[in-house]
DNA sequence: CCGTTAATGCAACTAAGTTGCAAATATATA
DNA sequence: TATATATTTGCAACTTAGTTGCATTAACGG
């Protein structure tokens, strides 16, 4: 998992999120690229980019998985303890610049989060 | 998906919850009961009860879905902003009773939102 | 340019959750 | 208590996200 080559298909991955800010699932992201790489390929992909901190991902809502570009990672840590936020209309999710205050819970040892927000993106609100 | 029967199943199902006091995820559930009740029953009810206002749902890791009781839902209002706790080493998820203060954001209409929290549990980490 | 090793495609698989439909059963009413 | 009716259930087949093993292909350091 470690070594990371820089193939066509991790080219057209990173341009895909070069193209955009906002988040792209990973079922997006195989529909998108379906003439060109496999899905199998688009997976695997994926992880590595998060494994050596060049994305992050998360969960949004129906539990599919998203992917977006991390801002202060690293391979040994993943500072993305942002917020995000899914619009319950059209789908589209962002990466909320806010910091949470992890709340510090009795006997339990806390190491990761996900908080995800869901409403009406402005677009779709108005 | 309003009227809901006592049936033997959803008596079945609601004595699991009366049982423990953490959540049970779906999976589990379907597990548990699988002698006595189908797989497909156990998701109809789950919907049920949860529309109703007696359980709520939430994604835990995997995306898989997890259900607990409600203490103050009724069937138009789901007031179930606490966060929840993930074991990640035994997989145990715990509804936590703090309040979140929904973060306020800019152009964008929050309806509801989703806080997980993952670490060890009490019993795991020591 | 070549050899090593990582990356890819493919096909088959797993696992969670859904759907349609016929049969069973809870419940209100007579 | 029996009956009508609408809800609930089981079943089988399906959908969709993600995974695995393996043989083939392609990066890239020397």
């Amino acid at each position: 998992m470690e070594i990371i080559r820089k193939t066509k298909s991790v080219k057209l991955i990173l341009n895909q999120f070069e193209q955009r800010d906002s988040a792209i699932s990973t079922v997006d992201l195989i529909e998108k690229l379906n003439s060109e790489i496999n899905k199998t390929t688009v997976y695997r992909i994926l992880d590595k980019l998060e494994y050596s901190g060049v994305l992050h991902s998360f969960l949004g809502l129906n539990g599919i998985r998203w992917y977006a570009k991390c801002k202060n990672c690293s391979t040994s840590h993943h500072s993305d303890l942002h917020p995000h936020f899914q619009c319950t209309s059209c789908g589209k999710v962002d990466c909320l610049d806010i910091k949470i205050t992890m709340p510090t819970i009795p006997n339990r040892e806390v190491t990761s989060s996900q908080f995800l927000l869901q409403g009406k993106c402005e677009r779709c609100s108005s």
